[in-house]
RNA sequence: GGAGGGAUGGCCGAGCGGUUGAAGGCGGCGGUCUUGAAAACCGCUGUGGGGGAAACUCCACCCUGGGUUCGAAUCCCAGUCCCUCCGCCA
């Protein structure tokens, strides 16, 4: 959420970027925010008084009914305060609210860094890693090496749960649990970072904290029955409001969780978007990174965390490059985003493999996630990123794809040898 | 699922409907004492918002939301969460 001060006061830079980012028929609810915000100020002063009033009234009419005395035209006048005060409680809480409801919907404002551009043919790349996998034969798309090896099955997961689902059987299941295994044992023991294992329900107001509610409900998959739980798109959810209400020790920041979970997604790829293999599905899994943090050193831990997902990369030997995304192509809580493709050989082409965002205070705001700088003083809402490091399913298809060889096996990376008691090659069923 | 009990400041814990933003204790911070520390003693010590250069001052907040009342931490209603017992259960 986008700070109502900052609306109020710079309207202009406000509605130039959130435009650049693509929002659209921004005017008029900007207008209201201020005006909503007018009329809070104005509302305030006299409410106060009013109250003021009414407390010093209370204490002469205890001090006289002590005295024995009749109080009777005090108690009248305080009849009369009370209604007054009631009134303007009522037009106070419309406003907050309505001034509430429009700040939630707003996306964040784009950092001063990010590219301006429509969509994400202005991402800019910004570094790339490795070579891109070359065979001396046509190399196969995973939707084929997957079901050849006997590792990976569609049909099977459309049986039981329709499109957009896989079953992963043998070694590839297997495979699956090594890399999980292996991203958590980098990030925690050689990254620092806390090992969380969250809930995978979650209810709406964590959702309102990371902005994936009020606006995006047809993302998410929700609980039936009278339960206000959602199944987590992502950890980023349950990280987030893991200090959520909470005041941290600024001496403490910052504070790095990494998160294994399932993610569910609901409209993943209803455009008919990458329909075939384990691109887009509406169950994942993902290891999230997540880092709370003061804002002098925001984006310096940005740098930090992508930093952290590459290494995985490179550890596995998988060929990538770093994109910075331009303000059309940013997601809804990000001030900048970086997200790391990978290259994959059945498709020719560079693949999203992680994205990881500083959001700033964006969720803080929403989630009420404040530090006090030094642990003294007066509390401010401290920053928030997360970045995927990496996407299982999606580390699982690159490691297949630039692994594979003429014969249709696979070559296991060696990072991912121990996890894997020991095993090189991932031969075809027979 | 059934039956009871509870929710107060960083923590524990008091609180006849009327100077109670809230006793007391612990913890924390500062000081006295000490070569240093401990102990003892003294003082300070919640959050958010408004006004003020500042001293300071005003308002709100005792789980949440409603209600009663001139006035609510205290009374009423609803909800959430926690605890105990019973049942069920990986």
């Amino acid at each position: 959420m986008l700070d109502p001060a900052i609306v109020r006061d710079h309207l202009d830079e406000v509605e130039k970027g959130l435009t650049e980012r693509g929002a659209t028929n921004l005017k008029a609810d900007l207008a209201t925010i201020k005006e909503l915000d007018t009329r809070r100020k104005a509302i305030i002063p006299n409410l106060e008084e009013a109250r003021r009033e009414r407390k010093e009234l209370g204490a002469r009419v205890a001090l006289a009914k002590r005295a024995g005395e009749s109080a009777d035209d005090l108690l009248k006048k305080g009849r009369a305060l009370s209604d007054g005060i009631h009134e303007q409680e009522k037009d106070l809480a419309a406003v907050e609210q309505e001034q509430q409801k429009l700040l939630l919907r707003l996306p964040n404002l784009p950092h001063k860094s990010v590219p301006r551009g429509a969509n994400e043919k202005a991402n800019q790349e910004i570094n790339r890693w490795g070579e891109v996998t070359r065979f001396d034969f046509t190399p196969k798309a995973h939707w084929d090496l997957g079901p050849e090896l006997g590792i990976l099955d569609f049909e099977r997961a459309t049986q039981m749960s329709g499109a957009r689902f896989a079953v992963l059987l043998g070694v590839g299941a297997k495979l699956n649990r090594a890399i999980i295994n292996f991203m958590l044992a980098v990030h925690t023991k050689e990254h620092g970072y806390i090992e969380v294992a969250p809930p995978f329900l979650v209810n709406e107001e964590a959702l309102i904290g990371t902005g994936n509610l009020p606006r995006f409900e047809a993302d998410l998959f929700k609980m039936a029955g009278n339960s206000n739980l959602y199944l987590v798109p992502t950890a980023e959810v349950p990280l987030a409001n893991l200090h959520r209400e909470e005041i941290l020790d600024g001496r403490r920041l910052p504070l790095s969780y990494v998160a294994y979970t399932p993610c569910f997604r609901s409209e993943a790829g209803s455009y008919g978007k990458d329909v075939r293999g384990l691109i887009r599905q509406h169950q994942f899994e993902k290891i999230e990174l997540f880092k709370f943090t003061t804002p002098d050193q925001s984006y310096r831990e940005h740098e930090t965390l992508t930093r952290h997902a590459e290494i995985i990369l490179e550890k596995l030997g998988l060929p990538y490059r770093r994109m910075v995304l331009s303000t059309g192509d940013m997601g809804f809580a990000a001030a900048k985003t970086y997200d790391l493709e990978v290259w994959l050989p059945g498709q020719e082409t560079y693949r999203e493999i992680s994205s990881c965002s500083n959001t700033e205070a964006f969720q803080a705001r929403r989630a009420g996630i404040k530090f006090r700088p030094g642990g003294v003083g007066k509390a401010e809402f401290a920053h928030t990123l997360n970045g995927s490091g990496l996407a299982v399913g999606r580390t699982l298809i690159a490691v297949l794809e630039n692994g594979q060889q003429a014969d249709g096996s696979v070559v296991v990376p060696e990072a991912l040898r121990p996890f894997m008691d020991g095993q090189e090659v991932i031969e075809p069923a027979r």
